[in-house]
DNA sequence: ACCTGAACACCGTTCAAGT
DNA sequence: ACCTGAACACCGTTCAAGT
């Protein structure tokens, strides 16, 4: 009778699954060993039988948070590719804006962020960048991602400091402050850069495929 | 004789200025109300007469940290600035490994983040960028800066996370691991994406020019 | 009016005591 | 051998009590 409602037998899955729906529910502060541990009827310490360390657990809740970001389109080209698997990981982590900025610069260590950096690196190699460039490339292109995502949800959130920033450039640049300005942590604002780096990565490419033309 | 040596008066800049050496002697932690109040030799509830909330504190400390990046040369052509000043912010963070990474993300609202934003913002406006554009572009340049530092230091520290990712990149783009591959969070991966930046800025900006000049 | 410090409501993690 | 929960060494911030 005490055996089946409220032991999940607690996996790795059932904390971090936990850990996510309280984040979502009542923001970072919430994704506490304690906490979770509450919510799920246990004693704190029974999670360090599973997550050594509270890290290791917040890396399990960003990969979960990842899991509904899908493969690019493996007939499109290596360009759109390379913009729709970012885009698809902005939109995954932007479903959870209480929490996307605590997980978006964690490292992609298991089974959905590896996923998803694998489509990037297939994505650069295929534009030709040679193996080194194709690490370097990649690197650039999770910390853009990771920065975006922290900003789109802090100037979500309370955080009205991302906003007051914006007020500041925004009166910088010499135009009417909050009028058709984009607006920090939009999808245009974090389309805008990405392009950049596309844009960035074909002259890479580009500047490759003519040197190798050229040279033989 | 007890009213020189240990009280300096307190104000804000010998507070910000307390933690941040509290910070690169023994890390981010040590930047807490308590500590900084003990290493002033003061009660924790002096600081918040001159700081409301720890956060405004630590923007203070990112600030004080921005200090000696220097303003890039005037007379150098846009895209040599832009690559200046944010080469620039990289060393100067890079200055305090132990809590760089905590500095990065903080909104540029205080004395010379703002002066480094108004370097970059001028640079972008000289590209010939729209002042729409000059926007979307500063913050892509400023996420980037900041995860790419964010990256650096928790790679230099103890976190051996991102070791570990850059291996499974390195393994999947499909040379030698660890062999002759760029390092994560080294200042030739940061420059590398940098430059993929400011490539694509240039190609933005030509597609400008080139548009109004077939327009009229 | 200003300042102090005790107190509140938390943390992550260790470790000795139980089963 | 495994699991529990008390205990340790901290937090940011509030607020009543002192001057």
């Amino acid at each position: 009778m005490d055996g089946m409602s409220q032991r999940k037998s607690l996996t790795p899955a059932v904390i971090a699954a936990a850990a996510l729906r309280l984040g979502d529910r009542e923001g970072p502060a919430a994704m506490s060993m304690r906490r979770i541990a509450a919510d799920l009827g246990c004693d704190p310490m029974a999670l360090y039988r599973h997550f050594p360390h509270r890290e290791g657990l917040l890396d399990a809740v960003a990969d979960l948070a990842l899991a509904d970001a899908a493969d690019p389109d493996p007939n499109a080209a290596w360009d759109l590719r390379l913009h729709d698997v970012l885009t698809a990981i902005r939109a995954a982590a932007v479903r959870h804006p209480g929490i996307a900025a605590h997980i978006a610069m964690r490292p992609p260590l298991h089974q959905h962020g590896r996923r998803l950096g694998a489509a990037m690196i297939a994505a650069l190699a295929e534009a030709g960048l040679p193996p080194a460039d194709v690490v370097r490339a990649s690197q650039a292109l999770v910390a853009y991602v990771a920065a975006a995502l922290a900003m789109t949800v802090q100037a979500g959130q309370k955080d009205e400091r991302w906003h007051a920033v914006s007020q500041i450039v925004s009166s910088m640049s010499g135009s009417l402050p909050g009028d058709e300005m984009p607006v920090v942590g939009s999808r245009e604002q974090f389309e805008y850069g990405l392009r950049l780096l596309i844009t960035g990565i074909q002259g890479e490419a580009a500047r490759r495929t003519e040197g190798a033309e050229a040279s033989p």
